[in-house]
DNA sequence: TCCCCAGAAGCAACAGATTTGCTTTAAGGT
DNA sequence: ACCTTAAAGCAAATCTGTTGCTTCTGGGGA
């Protein structure tokens, strides 16, 4: 279970809050590479042991603050259509996941990780928003492939080149990701 | 460039081939998590300093031995059609990679890797392989999708679950992308 | 063949990060 | 208001990474 839930109201809540600023904070400042828990510490207020203690070490402080970010801050535009509401979530997603900071984000997020909640998180974000365009859809009458079909369709292969193949990625390859998925079988799963 | 091609005949040589070894041993003695360098020089004979200046650190050594571990080790074998022979390395692939041990070791492949060369080279594994099952079937005379379709559909799906959501994941989905591929849209690309 | 050079490895001292036992604080429940 | 307990502070001990300098090794040229 990600250490977002300990005690929402107290002192607890505080440093969790105090130190997530200070690495924000100085990740803008001293780059990502000049983090380390003493420096985050100092910034937050707070001594080392207590991040070490709730956080084990860097990777997983740093993973936890990565899925705060990778949290979509809206909700999907709606543009009338399953197909362009799709494509236009997609170009979207592949836009921020893809440039240097999204990137980074994602592999802090998986590496300090190590019972993969984290990482379930970042994906359960995305199949949310895809829900909610998917629904819309349905509400409208459309006929609508199943969240696990776009996610497989569309989220996975974008995911994967990100991660495993950093060149020739564009929002074209998005756009046919989002036709090829709506052509072949509207009504997957 | 990975580590891997450093005065192939001399001392470098053999100071790289000792660090691997001492690195595999040592995973499977005292677990993935009880690895440190000073441990893994002390077994191969060697001085800290030097890992550090070869490697840079703990992650980018693993990284390269995880490569190392994630190269397929056989051809594809052949079922004498398309649809078998993907189905039947799509189950392998996701048997290989679903293990606890596949996964830490992907993990460790993308992790230590800077500039995303080691992961490049994880994806062009599994390119290679599908690319081995494609020509096949081709010169059999078969209608086949190319491989990049191949990619997008079924090893990024598969990827993608065992990275971000370990769960509800079994050979029947592997057959389901591989299904789903060769009937929508047999000739891809 | 012998000698020289460059790239790696060894060594050792150092800086800083992590761990840990114990004490103190403060939320939350009664 | 009092108790319980999880979490934070503190400080000493330990271990990991870093660095300047020296020594070794192997390849190439005279």
């Amino acid at each position: 279970m990600s250490r977002q839930m300990v005690r929402p109201g107290g002192r607890s809540a505080r440093v969790q809050a105090s130190v997530h600023t200070a690495v924000r904070e100085l990740e803008a400042e001293v780059g990502r590479d000049g983090l380390t828990v003493p420096l985050i510490a100092q910034r937050a207020g707070v001594t080392p042991s207590t991040i070490y203690r709730r956080w084990g070490d860097l990777a997983q402080l740093l993973s936890d603050v990565a899925v705060e970010r990778l949290r979509p801050d809206t909700t999907p535009r709606d543009h009338g259509g399953l197909e362009t509401d799709l494509t236009a979530w997609a170009e979207q997603f592949l836009d921020e996941m893809a440039s240097p900071a999204g990137r980074a984000y994602i592999r802090d997020a998986l590496l300090g990780d190590p019972d993969g909640s984290n990482a379930g998180q970042c994906s359960a974000y995305a199949a949310d928003q895809v829900d909610v365009i998917l629904t819309r859809a349905a509400e409208r009458g459309e006929d609508t492939p199943g969240v696990e079909t776009v996610v497989d369709h569309v989220v996975a292969p974008l995911m994967y080149r990100i991660l495993f193949r950093p060149a020739g990625l564009d929002s074209a390859h998005a756009r046919e990701l989002v036709a090829g998925l709506l052509e072949g079988n509207a009504a997957g799963k």
